[in-house]
DNA sequence: CATGAACGATTACGCGTGTAATCTTTCGTA
DNA sequence: TACGAAAGATTACACGCGTAATCGTTCATG
């Protein structure tokens, strides 16, 4: 089971806004673009296109744009990327990587209340 | 805070088997690494060097070899590629990672045993 | 109908990475 | 002392990525 789809950083920063909200021509996705990202529009259009070449998005052309969606899932994505980091770092487990976090303090009071509701909930046989 | 000392993934395995001992010498580095990782002993001298050029390792001559050892530590490195790719996906907080996770039904049992010893642990003014 | 603006397509280019091969130096040994 | 093996140093090379610029085409408008 290796990486179906394989998108870069950059590519994934699209991705997001895809994943917000589809279909949106070019000129969406850059106006869409967080203010951290600082591309040219001419960027996006190629990131776009790496994205169709590879299979990540889809493109239906209206008039003389092209609309784009998302065909990877961001599920799917967020499972594989984290997963490839828990492989490399963690033999694929999540306990270490919560222990080391806690080890060097970097969980928040969220993050421990959240997982405590969590195990709770799969205690009730979630 | 950047990145202070960023390696890639075949980096990383060199710098595994020097953290799991050291110092040794770049045949030693060849002949410890796992058998999934199929180099020539020069693709492990070029990686060495890189590494040292990142300053990620050190080397001291003796006779004609040299012996290496890590400058960064394994610890170090853990925390930043988990952080960033909690970052890069979770907005930098742990627990939805674990959530999704648990959605997706990749929690082991083994995981689970270990975060609650880990919570209860924390409970106690861990 | 001609022209410019707008859009997509093609091309660019330097850097890091994976993956070595080859060149150079040096040490041990015949 | 000369030569070969072994170790390090230098060079290689294709590919993906970040980041565009430019080229080509088409639609709308004067």
């Amino acid at each position: 089971m290796a990486d179906p789809v394989a998108i870069s950083e950059a590519e994934a920063h699209v991705m997001q806004v895809l994943w917000q909200h589809s279909p949106r021509d070019a000129d969406e996705v850059f106006g869409a673009l967080p203010d951290c990202v600082d591309w040219q529009a001419a960027t996006v259009k190629t990131l776009l296109n790496r994205l169709l070449k590879k299979g990540a998005v889809r493109a239906h052309k209206l008039g003389r744009r092209y609309f784009y969606a998302p065909v990877l899932k961001r599920d799917q994505w967020l499972l594989q990327e984290s997963s490839a980091l828990l492989q490399r770092l963690f033999n694929g487990r999540v306990a270490p990587l919560v222990a080391h976090f806690s080890q060097h303090r970097r969980l928040s009071s969220g993050d421990i209340r959240d997982l405590r509701k969590l195990l709770a909930a799969m205690g009730r046989g979630g």
